[in-house]
Formats: structure tokens, C-alpha cells, sequence
DNA sequence: ACGCAAACTTGCGTGCACGCAAGTTTTGCC
DNA sequence: GGCAAAACTTGCGTGCACGCAAGTTTGCGT
């Protein structure tokens, strides 16, 4: 795997884009995201508003990575870990099912917070998109590369029922009350379900 | 049809949304995309630079309209005028090839234009999400009511293969000299060849 | 015809994204 | 070890998006 980035450089970067993910995570969840200006999250992680821009460009996104980096990165392992035998549909499915539904586990008070703020919520929906290009390639690996054009179709809609998936999960947060939100509502079955209309498409790719 | 409104806020409202986008189309042609601020674009529909902003939220959307406007209006359509006898797959297919071959024939200059420009065709890319809900509930209809669901998959798949085909469509422009830029490289073919691998998921659908 | 309520416009103020042109750090090479 | 190029950071300036709270226009019931 390409892995190896010991590169001081590299280092560094992943450090300041971590501080400011985690900063702009804590100073929402602390103080609301509407009074979180971009440059308290600047301060809080020790580099100059300008650097902040160079990272992130707006302040949903900054909040939102911190629950979404890294996601690409797995989705692809986890595509590839699966057995070459098993149906495409069966093989994507489960990679997806396991990603989402393997969140770190001290990020639940910031997707309760995603699902209360509409922009959040909105920014959250779009890293969805994301997980394409990974999947992109990881497809067209199972498809024997013979078709790389299919697998960019395939996984671009299997990317879109991702992304109603986890629309459907986090709307009934909107509701009434407050209660449990994050509804928790069964997010693999959600996902299940949405890549289900996809599967004759994905194993007719041979 | 639901198509009546002859209400005069209706008609004001549409007459000062398509005064903007023209005035911003025709700004951006003649002087070029970066030489156009928002408040030329005001003045020349004759209203505030704020009010413009009630109407698009960036000026990329703005120009870009100019060349989308109704086309959300004219997929549902299309879609429903395919005879229900005839395959979903075909059904749509047939219906976006339609509505994107056809475009107003004096903005040629225009897609030249978005096809240059990275931040318009980024707009102009987005622009593609707008079709979702109409084939929804145009395909929703085709499935006899009984799976919603299942309609806003398909058509939000159907959708990212649109979005793929245009990027492709324009992504030619990109080269290095000029000659003749947005390639009309047969857009009916590259639509045909994205919607295909989603036949099989599509017909499936009963 | 009158008037109230809802819809739309406008000016103002705030925070923001991002290009640009220095400064500063890291790297690769001799 | 030292130095030149490349990568990254920073301050500044500009144009912009959008909330808010008037002011204005349109719709509608009586």
C-alpha cells in the first residue's frame, strides 16, 4: 500500500490539518457553530487565519472532517479486503456498511451536532462525494480494469445512494424535540436498502 | 399540467430572475468572467446588488443559469412523454438525450464560455443535481407508485451518469489551443454510453 | 373601494474566501 | 555543512454572501 509519508514536511501538514479539524470540532461543540469565527479556530490551533483558508474553505468543512477524515482512505481498504469471489453488489455493500457503521466512537455528540445545523448537515452530506474516486478504482481492480468508464458510473451512483442513506439518517433529527437524535435508525439498513436497487447494475458489470 | 401562474409577483419574479441571468451572461461574454462584479450585474437588471443576491448565491450560478434555465422543467417532461410501454431504461434515456440536445440555439458562445472557465463549469456541473427531483417523480410514476424509494436511487444515479457524461463533454475544452473548443463531441453518445451500465439496476425495477 | 397581511426589495453591517506578493521552513544536492 | 529551489505560511486587500430590519408592492377579503 502507498503508505510511507515520513516526510517532515507531510508531517506537519497533517498535524496543523488535524489541529484545526479538532479545533473547529471542539470550539462548535463548546460554544455553538454560530459563534465560532474562523479566526478563534485559527488561534486555537496556532497558525494565522490565512493558513486556515489553506485547508479548509469554509467553516462547516473544518467542523465536518473532523468526523469524516480518513473515510476515503478506508473505504478503499475496506473495498479491497473484500474476497474476489464474492457478487460486486455483496462486495461494495459490506465495504460501505462496515465503513459508516464503524464511526470513532467519541465522535457521537459531534454528529448530533451535524444533525441539528442545517449548513453542517448540508457540508456533512457532501464528503460523501468523496468516496468516488476510491471507489472508482477499487471497482474497475475488481472488473479487471477492462472498464474503467463502468466503474466510474457505478461507483458515482453507488455514491449517490450513499448519500440519500445518510440523508434519510439524519433527517429525522429535525424533528419536533430533541430526545434521542442521531437517530441511530438503523444506519446499515439504511444503507442496505439504498444500494439494493443498484445491485443488478453492479453484477451485470462484468 | 400545474403551469398556470399568471400572478403578477409570479411574472415580476420571473422577469427579474431572467433579466439577472441574462444580464450576467451577457457581462461575463463581453468583458470576460473576471471582469464582472456582482453590482454590474445588478445594475444592468436594474435592481439592488442585494436583491440580486436573492436570486443566486454566487455569480457563477448566475451566468451558468443563463443556459440551464427550464431545463429541470423540461426533463420532467420528456420523461413523461415517453409511451409507457417501452422500457424504463430506454424511457429516460431517450428523455435526457432529448433535453440536453437540445439546447437554445444562441448559447453556443455560452458553453464556450463555461467550457473555459473552471469555476463555471464547476457551476455548470451542479447544475446537474437539479434534475433529481423531476425524475424522481416522473420515474415514480413509471413504477406504478409502489417504490418511492426506489425512484430516488435510480434517479439520483441516473443523475451522477449525467453529471459524468457533461464533465466529459467539456473536459476536451480544456486542451491546449483553442480551435473548436466544447468538442460537440457527440454529447448524445457520451450520454448514451454513461446511462447504460445503469440499464440493468433500471429495468430490474418493476 | 379600502385596508391589512404577506411577499418582495433594499441598505447596512459583519464575517468570510481567496488572489497576491513577501517572508520562512524543508528538501535535495554538491 | 552550506546553498539554491520548492513548499508552506502569513498579512493585506478586494469582492462577496447573507442576516437583519426597515420600506415598498401585491394579493385578497369584506
Amino acid at each position: 500500500m502507498t503508505q510511507e509519508r515520513p516526510d517532515l514536511r507531510e508531517r506537519k501538514k497533517r498535524a496543523t490539518q488535524e489541529a484545526l479539524r479538532e479545533a473547529a470540532l471542539r470550539l462548535a461543540l463548546e460554544h455553538g457553530t454560530a459563534n465560532v469565527r474562523v479566526a478563534d479556530i485559527a488561534e486555537a490551533a496556532g497558525v494565522s487565519p490565512r493558513t486556515y483558508n489553506n485547508y479548509f474553505s469554509s467553516r462547516e468543512q473544518a467542523i465536518v472532517a473532523a468526523v469524516t477524515a480518513r473515510r476515503e482512505a478506508r473505504i478503499a481498504e475496506a473495498t479491497a479486503a473484500q474476497p474476489a469471489h464474492i457478487p460486486l453488489a455483496d462486495a461494495v455493500t459490506t465495504a460501505i456498511v462496515q465503513v459508516y457503521t464503524t464511526p470513532g466512537d467519541d465522535d457521537h455528540p459531534a454528529l448530533l451536532l451535524i444533525a441539528t445545523d442545517p449548513a453542517l448537515r448540508h457540508a456533512f452530506l457532501d464528503t460523501t462525494a468523496g468516496i468516488e474516486a476510491p471507489l472508482t478504482t477499487a471497482m474497475a481492480r475488481r472488473l479487471g480494469h477492462t472498464d474503467q468508464d463502468t466503474a466510474r458510473i457505478l461507483a458515482a451512483s453507488v455514491t449517490a445512494a450513499v448519500r440519500i442513506a445518510l440523508e434519510r439518517w439524519l433527517r429525522p433529527a429535525t424533528g419536533s424535540a430533541a430526545g434521542l437524535v442521531v437517530p441511530t435508525g438503523s444506519l446499515p439498513d439504511l444503507l442496505r436498502d439504498a444500494l439494493a436497487p443498484l445491485a443488478p447494475a453492479l453484477d451485470a458489470a462484468r
